[in-house]
RNA sequence: GGCGGCAUACCCAAGUGGUAAGGGAGCGGUCUGCAAAACCGUUAUUCACCGGUUCAAAUCCGGUUGCCGCCUCCA
């Protein structure tokens, strides 16, 4: 089966056909930047990188455009707040966005425009739709006309009059229709403003992703991408503006991720029931977050909690606990042995896993990027590998025996690697977790050493009371011993 | 009020017509000085409930209940 994706538009799975072969253009929606993201923007931009490996791997080109909103209302709130200027805020929030984008190992895009770099863009498409009786002036500001857009509604399956009955629309003496949304803002004194023809204003804010995504992807994307709280209005809105402007159809293929949810409840910035990236990482390693995330559905809700997030962390101790012992026990095997029967007589159970992953990864992925079936797959290959390696006790693999263990490792790091985990080595991967889970119980790497070195001369002098003292010690503290036949090694267990 | 989604074991979770993946946790075993880790075995005749279609349904259709989301800034 060909790559098959639910597209919002049409409440179904089709088939993926990007407008010319080998090419995909692909638009999401970023940050306004006014504040730190929290785990919901970490889940949609996890989510999107993903499926930008994954085109990429299929071997298609992909120009991939991802904006940063930088001036808005709240950001101008925020600035007078602060008493400080719009660029202060703007500045602070995009570094921290991609200082918590590169711990979560999340791409950079092809593009990333700056809304207030593409003014005279949004200004021309403006331009357009007033031209064509679209849109019209009112007072200082300039409003798109939702009803002479017959298409309006069809990306969130909503009427005109449905919306007009629900009433929950603030009343705006300027617009000729309270659904009319707002093109181009006039603005107040003190208030950042831009020339238009139309005097002193800022964009609105559905304006800047039609104008930007013409600008980098043409009039019509393949896929445009998002949470599913902006199908409305932001999208929809797009749709109007872009479609009524450039007469082409904008996007093939509408992708939405569901929310994380705190207890069951979206978590969002009204509710206060959020948690900011740079928060969770001070206590959870970033690919942790990554599995939790890529362990469910994209498009269903997930619930986020202490114990949902360290059964993440669990998982991913064990894929590169299996994958470092390999390293460890697999030497280099001279190529001349190696064949595909030498191979299967090792382990047919395992070769046939080795074999079977690529399909099976295709397949899972191939239908909507289903990431959770394609870990269940990683994880079968894991304990295959685990079973092969324990069958040698403790001693390291030879031959063939070696060379199949590290066929399966490669493999498993190589898929892996498209859903961006096992990007570590395992050193460095348990090394980090150390780091970050001693901070947060209070300990140094020195302490915890200097116990162990107690226990082990305890050990040597068989005095097995003394050092099940210090291993007992260490376990309250959160630190777990584990003797192996290359010395004791720890964890900290939260 | 309008529109939409979800309900699978103790927990998380995949499965959208062919007879219940995977992870965590628990229990029994192997290994170990003892542990831990790992491995082996085990834990849903059953998929919220009630009807219907079908040779066959967790999957399709109708209804009921419960939960959630969008309609206002929101990933």
């Amino acid at each position: 089966m060909n790559l098959h994706v639910y597209n919002t538009l049409t409440k179904s799975k089709e088939e993926f056909v990007p407008l010319e072969p080998g090419r995909v253009k692909l638009y999401v929606c970023g940050i306004t930047a006014y504040d730190y993201c929290h785990i919901g923007h970490a889940r949609s931009a996890i989510v999107f990188d993903v499926i930008y490996r994954y085109l990429l791997y299929l071997g298609y080109e992909v120009v991939y455009v991802r904006n940063f909103t930088d001036v808005d209302d709240k950001i101008i709130r925020r600035a007078n707040e602060e008493g400080v200027d719009y660029h202060t805020i703007v500045d602070r929030y995009i570094r921290a966005f991609y200082e918590d984008m590169d711990a979560l190992g999340v791409l950079r895009p092809s593009f990333e425009p700056l809304a207030t770099e593409n003014i005279p863009q949004m200004i021309e498409v403006i331009r357009i739709l007033i031209d064509k009786g679209i849109a019209y002036k009112a007072g200082s500001d300039v409003y798109f006309q939702v009803d002479r857009f017959p298409g309006y509604g069809k990306l969130s399956g909503r009427h005109l009059e449905d919306m007009m009955a629900g009433a929950r629309v603030e009343v705006d003496a300027n617009k000729k229709n309270p659904l009319d949304f707002v093109l181009w803002k006039g603005s107040k004194p003190g208030e950042p403003a831009w020339d238009s023809p139309w005097g002193p204003g800022r964009p609105g804010w559905h304006i800047e992703c039609s104008a930007m995504g013409n600008r980098y992807l043409g009039a019509t994307f393949d896929i445009h991408g998002g949470g599913k709280d902006l199908i409305f209005p932001h999208h929809e809105n797009e749709i109007a503006q872009s479609e009524a402007a450039f007469d082409q159809p904008f996007v093939r293929y509408w992708l939405h991720n569901g929310f994380v949810n705190i207890n069951n409840e979206k978590m969002s910035k009204s509710l206060g029931n959020f948690f900011i990236i740079r928060d969770v990482l001070k206590t959870v390693h970033p690919e942790a977050l990554r599995l939790f995330v890529l362990s469910k559905h994209y498009r269903s809700p997930v619930d986020y909690s202490d114990e949902t997030i360290a059964e993440a962390e669990r998982g991913l101790e064990k894929l590169y606990s299996t994958f470092g012992s390999l390293l460890d026990r697999s030497p280099e095997t001279a190529e001349s042995v190696i064949d595909d029967k030498g191979l299967r007589s090792q382990d047919p159970e395992l070769y046939e896993e080795i074999s079977n992953l690529p399909a099976e990864f295709h397949e899972a992925m191939n239908n909507d990027f289903n990431t959770a079936q394609a870990i269940g797959y990683l994880f079968g290959l894991q304990r295959n590998l685990q079973r092969f390696l324990d069958r040698f006790g403790a001693k390291n693999l030879k031959g063939q025996a070696a060379a199949l263990a590290r066929k399966g490792g490669s493999l498993l790091r190589t898929y892996a690697g498209i859903l961006g985990l096992l990007t570590r080595s395992p050193d460095d991967f348990f090394e980090e977790l150390k780091d970050l889970k001693l901070k947060a119980i209070g300990l140094t790497k020195e302490e915890v050493e200097r116990l162990i070195d107690m226990r082990n001369e305890a050990r040597k002098t068989k005095d097995f009371s003394a050092a099940d003292q210090v291993r007992l010690d260490l376990k309250e503290k959160g630190i777990q011993l584990e003797d192996t036949p290359r010395g004791t090694r720890w964890r900290v267990i939260l």
